[in-house]
DNA sequence: ATGGCGAGTGGTACTCGA
């Protein structure tokens, strides 16, 4: 099985691209986050075309993430039982959900699309709110394990973490800023603490996932690297190659962010027919 | 070439993103 996480900054400006990718390299499982649409914008037939059943969640223009895959899924979970709100709260004094986690379980592993909140400013409601949503993560990834220690399960997404220095073009320009701070690398490392771990890092030691749109930062390779695939000790046993797709940041009209991929040795019960799938008739 | 931001929306001015 091959899968992938791809921050695909709007699925309706960027459908063509992800079909075409797809297939291209052969993808089964792909985890998208920021589709930004609600269910009936999203281009379902695109992907049904090439093969792909899609599960999203989309609540309005912000945030949306949605799992494409040409296998079987099951156990479809949007949010997280400790999942924080954020905004204006109800007449119960409850901030509303924003759509940003999925769930679904393919030939046996169990995989999240995630779109961890930005935080914004380290000073600002969106930062605190960003640490409680990573600790609810945490929380709930605990009890999942405590009940399934053997489960193939991959956290997988737009972390907006960089856990080391290095994984930032100039950390003297991140000075004061989100992504680098002790409280955001405490959050991601709490994952570590509980067996989980960066799958791709020590196959793919060096490289970038993310470059602003902005200042040239691409051609200047002024990047970030912010997309993980964090896998439990079941998922991390399964992984025989990963890469990150740079080439995906170029050309006309691509996201900000490029796809992380991971080859697994799952042993598929679906049979050779989801392996080759007739797609084109 | 990988080239100076781009996506969304009761829109032409604003929010959001990292």
């Amino acid at each position: 099985m091959r899968m992938a996480t791809w921050n695909v900054n709007s699925i309706r400006a960027r459908v063509d691209r992800v079909t075409d990718y797809l297939i291209r390299e052969d993808i089964d499982v792909l985890c998208m986050q920021e589709i930004k649409c609600r269910e009936h914008q999203f281009p379902f037939d695109a992907f049904t075309a090439v093969g792909y059943e899609v599960v999203m969640h989309g609540l309005n223009q912000w945030n949306g993430v949605a799992i494409a895959s040409r296998l079987p899924m099951t156990d479809v979970e949007r949010d997280f039982p400790s999942m924080p709100g954020f905004g204006e709260p109800d007449a119960d004094g409850v901030s509303p959900l924003e759509a940003r986690a999925i769930g679904a379980t393919v030939d046996g592993v169990r995989f999240y699309s995630l779109y961890i909140p930005n935080g914004r400013e380290l000073d600002h409601p969106h930062y605190t709110y960003k640490l409680e949503w990573l600790r609810g993560l945490a929380r709930d990834t605990a009890g999942w394990l405590a009940g399934s220690p053997e489960l193939p399960l991959a956290l997988t997404g737009d972390w907006n973490v960089a856990p080391f220095d290095r994984d930032v073009w100039d950390v003297a320009e991140f000075a004061g800023s989100t992504h680098i701070s002790p409280l955001e690398r405490e959050a991601f490392f709490a994952f570590e603490a509980l067996g989980l771990r960066d799958v791709v890092r020590p196959l793919v030691p060096e490289g970038y996932t993310y470059w602003d749109y902005k200042q040239l930062r691409f051609p200047r390779n002024e990047g970030m690297r912010i997309d993980f695939i964090m896998g439990s000790p079941a998922f991390a046993s399964l992984v025989e190659g990963a890469r990150i797709d740079r080439d995906e940041r170029k050309g006309d009209g691509p996201s900000d962010h490029v796809p992380v991929v991971v080859d697994l040795a799952v042993d598929s019960e679906f049979g050779d027919e989801y392996d080759r799938p007739m797609i084109f008739g």
